[in-house]
RNA sequence: GCCUCUGUAGCUCAGUUGGUAGAGCAGAGGACUGAAAAUCCUCGUGUCGUUGGUUCGAUUCCGACCGGAGGCA
């Protein structure tokens, strides 16, 4: 029987952080983090990390636990969030799951594995060069001829899916399409409880993100961008792929004023909360609570006990 | 005051040799299985500034008026 597992979900801005922390404090539970750029060190203030207050006494974990210089991916953070899961349940501990990244969310708690290679593999690369001297024509036909189900799926353009199939093919002599089928139908490794978090107006959300980059600024975010390339991180590096640090990484070079930079990260903030949000909606399992206009955290706890109470949680 | 340019989708602008119009961005929706804060797909009716005139028909031509920019005094 799979363990039980409460889960804070929704788009950035929407206060998983804090009720993640309030449900932990409920349930004597401990907190793992489910954020992609939040596993980086050094990135606190533009990734919103929780801070000390914030955690207020709940362990946290999968915060801050990776240089940035690393890659992570999804099979990596599944292998380790998936241990600190497993420690927190052994020592009798609830877990809470909290965090805006679905894609991982969804690995971690089915379970399910991942064919291998990686980006910046050999093979990946090799594909990679391919792509930029030819183009994709002839990986697109290939890809037809080795697993038609995936092209079959696949749009042409997109072809960081495309490259990452064939990548599958060679390094494991199956396809994709195969390995993921079987993986999927594996059963699920914990039992989730899942709250959701959103405003009932958008507009709404879009006052609080504008005024969460602000603060942002406020805190030092160019210092803080300034710091990690200080130490030599690579301008490739996923972890400047996060919003708000690659918009800043202009300010720096001088190619943007800093204004032009903060409403730029506004704009692609705004634009993840909808892809985060449609990623969430398609989820039946979750349980929704709407802001109506302010973030009423006494209510959303309310609300959150009565559905943990429904599931024989608290 | 006179002259020139300009006023088209939320924004920046194309365009129609007269038959009521289309791109980029924004926005909305969707996808998503080892970069996921990434990557990719779909969606464009708006008094074509206002008002007269010419015309079978005007957003397109002509006039006046009202905004905006520049020039000359």
């Amino acid at each position: 029987m799979a363990e039980k597992v409460v889960c804070v979900v929704g788009p950035t801005a929407c206060g998983k952080t804090k009720l993640g922390v309030e449900l932990a404090k409920a349930l004597n539970g401990e907190v793992v983090s489910v954020d992609s750029m939040q596993i980086y060190r050094g990135m606190t203030i533009g990734t919103a990390a929780p801070t000390p207050e914030e955690m207020d006494g709940v362990p946290h974990h999968m915060v801050a636990v990776a240089d940035p210089e690393e890659q992570w991916s999804v099979a990596r953070y599944t292998r380790a969030a998936a241990a600190c899961v497993e420690d927190i349940l052994a020592r009798g501990r609830r877990v809470v799951l909290v965090g805006g990244t679905g894609l991982w969310l969804d690995a971690l708690i089915s379970g399910r594995t991942f064919a291998p290679g990686q980006s910046g593999g050999a093979i990946r690369r090799e594909l990679e060069q391919r792509f930029e001297r030819e183009g994709i024509q002839g990986l697109w036909a290939e890809l037809e001829q080795v697993d038609p189900e995936s092209a079959g799926k696949l749009h042409r353009a997109d072809t960081k899916r495309i490259l990452r199939a064939l990548e599958v093919y060679r390094e494991t002599g199956r396809t994709i399409s195969a390995h993921n089928a079987e993986t999927a139908a594996l059963p699920r490794r914990y039992d989730p409880v899942k709250i959701g978090l959103a405003f009932q107006d958008r507009e709404d959300m879009k006052a609080l993100i504008d005024q969460r980059v602000d603060k942002m600024v406020e805190e030092g975010l160019l210092e803080e961008v300034q710091a990690l390339l200080r130490r030599g991180l690579p301008r490739t590096a996923t972890a400047l792929q996060a919003i708000g640090y690659k918009e800043f990484l202009g300010v720096l070079d001088g190619t943007v004023t800093q204004d032009q930079a903060i409403e730029e990260v506004k704009l692609r903030s705004r634009q993840y909360a909808k892809r985060q949000l449609t990623w969430l909606r398609r989820d039946k399992e979750i349980h929704w609570i709407y802001w109506e206009k302010e973030r009423d955290f006494d209510r959303a706890l309310r609300l959150s006990t009565e559905i943990l109470r429904a599931h024989g949680l608290c």
